[in-house]
DNA sequence: AGCATATGGATGCATCTGCATCAATATTGA
DNA sequence: TCAATATTGATGCAGATGCATCCATATGCT
């Protein structure tokens, strides 16, 4: 028996326009002669943390990347001299990320023509109600946090 | 003027749901032992194309590929002996494309992991009325075709 | 016809990702 | 207290991707 029409067109299209519209976003940036998406995404989540900074374990959970891919993130973050690896007091395997002023100046610069392509790709094409009722659809179609069978 | 919270919200679902979504369904590939998402596409697209076989130029399109991922994809499926690269009889630049006997057989294979996934994640979670209404609604955010300003 | 330009597709190089594993420190339990 | 195990984060290696460019053929223009 084959699938349903209706769920294969939910696949392709949730599929398709999310990495669309990601590339089209991410394009804006590279356009503005800025860093890529997981770039801001990691300053704006260490930024958010505060004075206390954030474990790199937190932003393998807050971001959607595997743990190898936090730590290079984070190299290259650092060799930009963006994000700062403090030694982590409580413990001593661990490490406590830090914006450093140049990082919070890039994640301030980046943010507008972030916010303008949402709003050109987004709120200018779909009406504020409908963007409830899609955020509520989708809610009920993420899989757990991580990979599951 | 800060951007609306549903104009974020709507953002941020789409883009972690699809991505979620993808590789849940990517892992069961793999757990299953089978190649990745991208070749069942490829594999897909050239099998509907039937006995004229596909042109390079034109999986780029229906999929999500620059050139040169076309190019490289085709490669590996080629290695595997799932592809056949024939020359095109009206361009001598071009190719088309054929599925093998294996690549029909692979491809075969896949489907039923595939559509078990996508019934667990999808049709299991959703009801057909929402699939719709989701669909509708994703079809009013998707970029143009390409890359854009 | 003959030259300029456009198109289909491949590729060298640098970067990025996935996987497996490692080293260092923490935690558990006998 | 000490060994077994778990956890944090890094890394060597192979494979994938982006970018720019290249080659070969097609098309357009004069």
């Amino acid at each position: 028996m084959a699938i349903d029409r209706t769920t294969e067109a939910a696949w392709t299209t949730l599929v398709t326009t999310g990495r669309r519209l990601h590339d089209a976003v991410g394009a804006r940036l590279k356009a503005a002669g800025l860093p890529p998406l997981d770039w801001y995404d990691a300053l704006w989540e260490i930024e958010k943390a505060g004075e206390g900074g954030l474990r790199p374990l937190e932003l393998e959970s807050r971001l959607l990347l595997p743990q190898y891919g936090v730590s290079r993130l984070v190299d290259r973050l650092a060799k930009a001299g963006l994000v700062e690896r403090r030694a982590c007091p409580d413990d001593r395997r661990g490490q406590v990320l830090h914006l450093t002023a140049e990082g919070r100046e890039m994640r301030a610069t980046i943010w507008p023509v972030y916010e303008a392509a949402l709003t050109d790709h987004i709120a200018a094409r779909m009406p504020r109600q409908d963007r409830l009722r899609l955020v509520r659809l989708l809610q009920t179609l993420d899989p757990g946090d991580l990979s599951q069978t």
